[in-house]
DNA sequence: AGAGCCATGTAAGAGGTTACATGATTAG
DNA sequence: CTAATCATGTAACCTCTTACATGGCTCT
């Protein structure tokens, strides 16, 4: 779901084919320091944008090169985009991929917004870490205590992280 | 795979059927706490435990209530299970579950060894760190450079408790 | 009488991984 | 002439999630 909806964002910007769309996930590109995507899940998640009516496509026949399929973002698109691009991640375990892609994102589409979605996100930080200090209080078995500990580490990290990337992030130096 | 190892472990503690070993991932238990795990998955664990002849099933009839299948540890299995337990995880995301589950089930079956396997994970997170830095080094873009601070955050934080751990993990109080 | 425990599973679907398949063109 | 680029996919496989199916027993 959460590269689909990137591959929705960078056909926003700008409509493109399939090959177009792999480079941007090339390992040496920001997004490819992101995520990895092999040809084959493109192409898989492209066929599903289509038939759920997200993007549209038209072929493109060329002289000298194989026949291209230019994918456009439909309004109904837009609005599971701008949905997305909104909403926090609910698990701390999506910030590594959905988060970072919402931000990437949000930063080339509309950068005002990043500050917004940043907010929101360290206030579902903050609740687990609330959450995740009741726990600890209620927890008598030292492995226990071992796991809760783990979990409000790595919320600490991401919470410190959120603040910094909050002061950090500014629109993007094409 | 990593539950299907944990399985492993319970059933070298002492045999099980399945209903037994579902108690044990108990919403209030440790392991629990670590993992969830549905009836019908692990059904599905047991089922290719027994195919891979890592475990052995014999089936117990009871009067009043529904018939038992106890699985056993195999030789085999043993040793599946005995490799497993003594190597660190490659990646950072695993550390959450895999990880866990390893110190979890090496405290219950060897204690001992404990030490030696967080002693090697922290080895293993280091290395990353390492090459992070190296990375940041090399990264021009701004949010490139937020990516990798993140993981950074991540590492340093799972370092620390790592740290934190192999001070404190001593042998279950049964 | 009804809720929950005991005890086992199946089935459908979503999602990802890996590898392969095709075939022309252009750059070194 | 060989390797990489352009451009598209398919197929097999594995894993997890969710929900359902069965049916007797025990406790309140």
């Amino acid at each position: 779901m959460a590269i689909e909806h990137a591959v929705l964002g960078l056909l926003l910007l700008e409509p493109r084919h399939g090959y177009q769309l792999m480079k941007e996930f090339d390992e040496d590109t920001v997004l490819g320091g992101i995520v990895r995507l092999e040809p084959g899940m493109l192409y898989a998640h492209l066929k599903k944008l289509e038939r759920a009516e997200w993007i549209t496509a038209s072929t493109q026949t060329q002289s000298t090169r194989p026949p291209r399929r230019v994918f456009e973002i439909t309004p109904a698109g837009q609005a599971k985009l701008n949905r997305w691009l909104q909403e926090p991640v609910e698990r701390t375990r999506d910030l590594r991929l959905e988060f970072l892609l919402k931000l990437y994102l949000a930063r080339l589409i509309d950068p005002a917004s990043t500050t917004r979605l940043i907010a929101e996100q360290r206030v579902v930080c903050q609740g687990f870490l609330t959450s995740l200090e009741g726990q600890l209080e209620g927890e008598s078995d030292d492995f226990g205590r071992l796991v809760i500990e783990m979990r409000l580490a790595q919320n600490q990290a991401l919470a410190r992280w959120l603040e910094r990337a909050a002061s950090e992030v500014q629109a993007p130096s094409n």
